[in-house]
DNA sequence: CTTCTTGTACGAGTTTTGTCAAACTGGTAC
DNA sequence: GTACCAGTTTGACAAAACTCGTACAAGAAG
């Protein structure tokens, strides 16, 4: 089964169906302290920044990623990535399918996602 | 006595003494985590944003901030941002002065003073 | 039905971080 | 000298965060 089309939106006269994103914080209640500190570990930025560059038109399981870590450990990273307002989760079936709030994150914190594009995962350290 | 001029700089002609700055990471050792680490606290956020906006040209002591906190605390914190490499210190006698790394972040991470001087202290949650 | 798959929930162990009091350091001023 | 003063250091404590094993839920496929 090809992966839901992440850019299926309503338009008028058809729906296509998607399912409802997880709980999340709204744009407005973004806050950079919690942006701050979701970011400050190394995996999650490498998540933020894999969901940014290479993600394709659909959204990402917890497996594309390629992490060698234990699932609840990958499902507590994720979790804090959706708290924090930085990506959208949806449930397809048995899959959760996450995505990057690219855009309110560029009208919340402009500046904040090309500081992500230029981090070197593993150099610099 | 007048704090110690901060835009004091060898000019060839003579030197005006400033002490050396305390131990701190060099540009290019800057890590973006460790500073998104730095920034996750709303103390610390709140003294680089002081530093940014309200700073005076010359550098500035814990006192000049106003926190009503312990003296340890505040320690602590202004440490914390030494070491993420957000500000540099100086010892002026008994004071220890801080300013922010104002070029070294903006060659470094462009942008994220900016991130930093359109947070609002405690709105937004 | 059973099995496989994707991921969550719970809970434990460990580490890190924030907070603070108490004692201390080293200048400055009298 | 003594007294003060800005700030550090140490150590303790609590809260939070990270990691992970185990058990579990629920959809997909045979």
């Amino acid at each position: 089964m090809p992966p839901p089309s992440n850019s299926a939106r309503p338009n008028g006269k058809g729906l296509i169906e998607l399912p409802d994103p997880l709980p999340e914080p709204a744009e407005g209640e973004l806050k950079l302290e919690a942006v701050f500190a979701a970011l400050a570990d190394p995996l999650r930025l490498t998540i933020v920044r894999k969901l940014m560059l290479e993600a394709e038109a659909y959204d990402h399981t917890c497996g594309w990623f390629g992490f060698d870590r234990p699932k609840s450990t990958l499902t507590h990273h994720f979790r804090a990535l959706r708290d924090a307002g930085l990506i959208q989760q949806r449930q397809y079936g048995l899959e959760r399918r996450s995505r990057l709030r690219t855009e309110d994150l560029n009208r919340r914190f402009p500046g904040l996602l090309d500081l992500i594009r230029a981090w070197k995962p593993s150099s610099n350290g």
